[in-house]
DNA sequence: GACAATCTGAAATTATCGCTTCAACAGTCT
DNA sequence: AGACTGTTGAAGCGATAATTTCAGATTGTC
């Protein structure tokens, strides 16, 4: 590991400051009035910015302890970046006891990553757009999946279900296809997960679905589905786990996330709903 | 002074991520990974981070409408200057520029919360012995979960089962469990999701699962389901979330975490099992 | 005012970057 | 199968950036 202590350039540039020549001072000035982007243009720019000449930004570089201009500016973006990346859940001791290599903590780090790497990669506008599509009332909603990810299918709608009517489950088999693109139409969302290796059976009916009218939503991986192409809106997630698999877990993240926001986004009529799902789920269970 | 509203490069990179190449995503995704910094390297050190070629970064900068890259490194860097002059530094910690307010965000910090709490909850000698369980051959395994668990008792079946032979799942409908339970002796194991609110019928399956002398596994929350009671091992997760409904994230990476561990313990032959699968995979797609 | 010490930038040199070209490749459509 | 369209990176060629050199400018000292 390397230093953790180590000073900025900012540090020692006030350090020296004493001992800095004119055209020096001069180029320090310029470098904390835009600290420390102005730093970051090319040396020619830099020097000219401070109306000095290139050599002088060398030497003071070299003052620093730099073998170069490009040493120095790496360092630069270096502390930017520190500052920058936000300092996301420090995994203070994940499992108590257990040790960082043990499978517990290392899925957990690779979980956390995938989370946080999903949201920067992600447009919330989409996430808002996909929300009010799923929202409207007016349309019916197909939820679909392949081999692994037919399981999160199946959870979407089960809890999809439960916010509003008009939604239903793509079975699985192929076979039996032609029967529900028979009633997709104009009015329809279909919700596809496909993560790699992608689905070539899973592209051909969305592509039957969308040439039928109906919108496409795609929940997929990090290198997205060919399916994008035909899809509204797109919904990218990072997967990697340690592991022979890729972790779905995102993917989970992101249907618990869009049911919330949807129940949300019609809380009195959902509100409504659920209240007679439990009069009626009460009603099946008593009688036995 | 220029136009105020101007696309950030995130923005356009979103609006166009439907029409980007395969590499220009990678480009995408590791300008994303550390925006901005990731871009304001050389050309070539940008290419070479996201394992691209050098033509690619450029072609990338010029479908985004910039003469070259150099142009394109220039707008990083104002956007980069404009946001820290910005006294209100925008370190927004997850989704780019959504709100803290934002579903997605607020989800995100109950996901991570509920991950870090479950891990210290959780003894890792209790999981590293259902590893050990679910690895043993000699025992056949059956998966069940309720209502809303059917789901993750589906996914960890599917997963497990390319693991390891004699894997089966418990059929969400309680009218069939006589005829399961007719199979289930000394020998088996039984992996149950329980979550509140508890399921009255699911426990009567793991009393008489127990009373045939199977081993149970329980998967549950902090609350504990009443089968703990009846079980060898019990998993208690967080599954809080800022929804009228819990979470089932963690539940997810527990079955993760146990496929994962469970195909460490026992690669050679999971290795040998896999390649088959994939090869008979293979042969029922080719004829289609 | 001469001298030494230091500083500075123009110009030359070198290294690296950014860009173009082109052949190989993958996927698609006849 | 084979032509076609689109994607990709290796190779090479300017262009620009980074560095070195050195002569002139500046400063301080005697």
């Amino acid at each position: 590991m390397r230093q953790p202590v180590q000073t900025t350039i900012a540090e020692r540039l006030r350090l020296k400051a004493a001992e800095l020549t004119a055209a020096e001072r001069k180029l320090m000035a310029t470098l904390f009035a835009n600290y420390p982007m102005a730093g970051l243009a090319s040396i020619t720019e830099f020097a000219r910015e401070a109306c000095v000449s290139t050599p002088s930004v060398l030497r003071l570089a070299k003052k620093l302890g730099f073998s170069g201009f490009p040493a120095f500016q790496e360092r630069l973006r270096a502390e930017l970046s520190a500052q920058l990346q936000n300092p996301i859940a420090k995994h203070d001791r994940w499992s108590a006891d257990a040790p960082d290599t043990h499978i517990l903590n290392r899925f957990a780090t690779a979980a956390m990553e995938n989370l946080s790497g999903s949201l920067k990669l992600m447009d919330h506008r989409s996430f808002d757009a996909v929300v009010a599509l799923l929202t409207d009332r007016r349309r019916r909603i197909h939820i679909g999946g392949g081999r692994i990810t037919g399981a999160l299918a199946v959870y979407l709608t089960t809890h999809l279900q439960m916010a509003r009517p008009e939604v239903t489950l793509v079975p699985a088999m192929p076979a039996m296809w032609p029967q529900v693109l028979l009633d997709i139409g104009k009015k329809d969302v279909v919700v596809v997960f496909d993560i790699r290796r992608y689905d070539a059976r899973m592209l051909e009916f969305a592509a039957s679905a969308r040439e039928r009218g109906a919108k496409l939503v795609l929940i997929t991986d990090q290198w997205i589905s060919p399916i994008a192409r035909l899809a509204v809106h797109s919904l990218p997630l990072r997967i990697e786990a340690p592991s022979s698999w890729d972790s779905n877990i995102v993917l989970l993240f992101m249907a618990e996330a869009l049911v919330a926001a949807i129940i949300n986004a019609a809380w009195p009529e959902t509100q409504a709903r659920i209240r007679e799902l439990e009069g009626l789920a009460e009603s099946v269970r008593r009688p036995r």
